[in-house]
DNA sequence: CAACTGTACTAGGCGTTGTAGTACAGTTGT
DNA sequence: ACAACTGTACTACAACGCCTAGTACAGTTG
C-alpha cells in the first residue's frame, strides 16, 4: 500500500503522511475508504504503532482523514488532500528556488526552467 | 557577512556552508579572498567553534574553499565546483517545479514564488 | 618566542524520532 | 453483557543529529 524507506532518514511519520496524502489525492483511496487500524498499520509496516498513530493524527489535523473511536479512521471527502499537495509542493519548490539563488541562478534562468517544463508536454 | 537564522531548525553549519557558497558564486567573495578564523567567525556569530570548523570542512569538501593550517581559509578559484553547484541546483529546481506543475500549480504562481523569493533580502 | 591560524579529538546537553508498554474509551457482533 | 476490535493518551527509554565546551597539537607569521 505504501513504500516506507527506512534509511532515508525522513520521518516514517512524515512517509506514512505523504503516502497516504498521495493515495488520497490520486483518487486510488475514494471518500471514506477505511485506513487500516493504527495497530495493522504498525504490523504492517514493522513500526511501532506510536508512530502510525502520530501519523494519522497529522492527517486528521490536515483534514485528509477522520478518526471514529472504535470504528477506524476514513479519507475524508473534501478536496483538503489536494489542496495539501499542493501546498507542499508549493513550499518545496520554494525552497529550490532558494537554494538555487545561492547557487548564482538567476531570476530569468528560472523562469525560462518553468517554462521549458510547461513547454516539454502538452497534451 | 552571513545571516544566521538560529530558530529556522536549518542546522547553523548548513547556513554558513550555503551563506559562503552564496557569496563565493556571486563574486562578492572573490578568488583567494580569506574567509574569518574559525575561531573568529564563532565569536562573530555567538555560536561554537566546533560549528564554524564542521562548516569549512564541508565547504572545502566541495571545492568552495581551501584552507592552509596556520594561515586561514580562502576562497577557491575553482569554478567547476561552482558550475557543479550550479547544474545541480538547477536539477532540483526542474524536478520541483514538475512536481509543482503535477500538483496543479501555474506557470504564473510559480514565477511570483521566484520572485517573493528574490524580494526577501537584497544586499 | 608569542600570537595567530587550521585540525583533531573527547565529553556532554538537548531536541527529535522512534520503540515499548500500559491504560482507557467508543463501536461492533455475538 | 461480553469479547474483540477500534482510536486515544500517557510514561519511559534508546538512538541520533546538532551544538556546546574544553583540550591539545601542528603550521605560519612577526
Amino acid at each position: 500500500m505504501i513504500q516506507i524507506d527506512y534509511k532515508s532518514g525522513v520521518p516514517i511519520y512524515d512517509q506514512i503522511v505523504s503516502g497516504i496524502s498521495r493515495l488520497a489525492v490520486l483518487g486510488i483511496l475514494e471518500k471514506d475508504a477505511q485506513l487500516p487500524s493504527v495497530r495493522s498499520f504498525a504490523v504492517k509496516l514493522g513500526v511501532n504503532p506510536n508512530t502510525v498513530q502520530k501519523a494519522y493524527l497529522i492527517l486528521e489535523g490536515k483534514g485528509i482523514i477522520y478518526s471514529i473511536a472504535g470504528k477506524g479512521s476514513f479519507i475524508a471527502g473534501n478536496d483538503n488532500a489536494k489542496k495539501e499537495l499542493m501546498r507542499s509542493a508549493e513550499k518545496a519548490l520554494e525552497s529550490a528556488v532558494l537554494n538555487a539563488k545561492n547557487a548564482g541562478l538567476s531570476q530569468n534562468e528560472m523562469k525560462e526552467i518553468i517554462a521549458k517544463v510547461f513547454l516539454k508536454e502538452e497534451e
